[in-house]
DNA sequence: ATTGACCCTGTAGCGACTACAGACTGTAGC
DNA sequence: GCTACAGTCTGTAGTCGCTACAGGGTCAAT
């Protein structure tokens, strides 16, 4: 449990190298309003303690989960503010799930798609290639459906 | 198969509404050079022929399967130059989608912790959230392994 | 002649960082 | 004391893949 014994005074790099988050991320936070700004020393140098730790952390720990800046805003003021945050801390989560849920299968059917022309490549000899010609094929579902123009809402990068 | 017929001389809004992409995007993949310039009418407007089209079809077909816009410029230039190009379009795809299983095993992390802690506050009447103390606590699979910094190289939005 | 719908260009904005330039500070060795 | 080097500070620009808009020109119909 090294990570976790208080430390106070802190310098931006300690902080950064305690929690394993990028050096530039943490003033970017700061200046995102997710962090409180900390006391300078005399010179104009930030100074962290465990507190702060504590907070980078539980924002690392949301991004890990997905949750947009946004979101973690609104997470971290149900943790200040509130004495009982379940039921809007929970509503919060189940709005993100179900975009979690959504990314998922979107990227599963990239994937069985993925899957099904790379088997067809197979040997890789032939003059048409089978990915290739996938590619130039419209989208069967949405020809299927005789919709022109549906996608998904997801950018994917 | 009314999309497939033939026509010359579109202008840009047309051409994007027959693909079911939007009008700026069009512009910005052929600044991007993922399309070709087309030629001009006396007054400087774009003119698409079916030519057009059949390229953007392609690009917006492996963008839909998460291609980057770099690999889809690859993908691009295999289908133009080279006869055979099975072997480096399945190679392509391939680390394509070994891309996109990393994502969806990320994602279905973050799906379970989501499910367990919003289960966990079920009722929602208990003073310490499981979902808000969730966050505080510092990630299990890290603290195991003694890492205090390793974190998905994917970034989720 | 005027209206409105199209087209053109360049540029700015998004989210969530990441990186760098240019200035200052702090410390160690000589 | 001098120098080197590593740290900190600020602001700003770049990334990706779009998307939107301002300010201008053009075209068809009324």
């Amino acid at each position: 449990m090294r990570d976790q014994k208080s430390v106070n005074g802190m310098q931006r790099a300690e902080l950064a190298k305690r929690t394993g988050c990028n050096l530039e991320t943490v003033r970017y936070y700061e200046k995102a309003g997710l962090l409180p700004e900390p006391p300078r020393t005399a010179r104009g140098y930030r100074s962290y303690d465990s507190a702060h730790e504590r907070r980078l952390r539980f924002v690392l720990r949301a991004r890990e989960l997905g949750f947009s800046l946004d979101e973690v805003r609104a997470l971290l003021r149900l943790a200040d503010e509130r004495d009982q945050p379940c039921a809007e801390a929970s509503r919060l989560a189940s709005v993100h799930l179900a975009g979690v849920q959504a990314k998922i299968a979107d990227l599963r059917r990239m994937e069985s798609v993925l899957q099904t022309t790379i088997a067809q490549c197979g040997d890789g000899a032939r003059p048409d290639c089978p990915l290739i010609e996938t590619l130039f094929r419209e989208d069967d579902s949405r020809r299927k459906r005789g919709d022109p123009a549906t996608r998904s809402k997801f950018i994917h990068r």
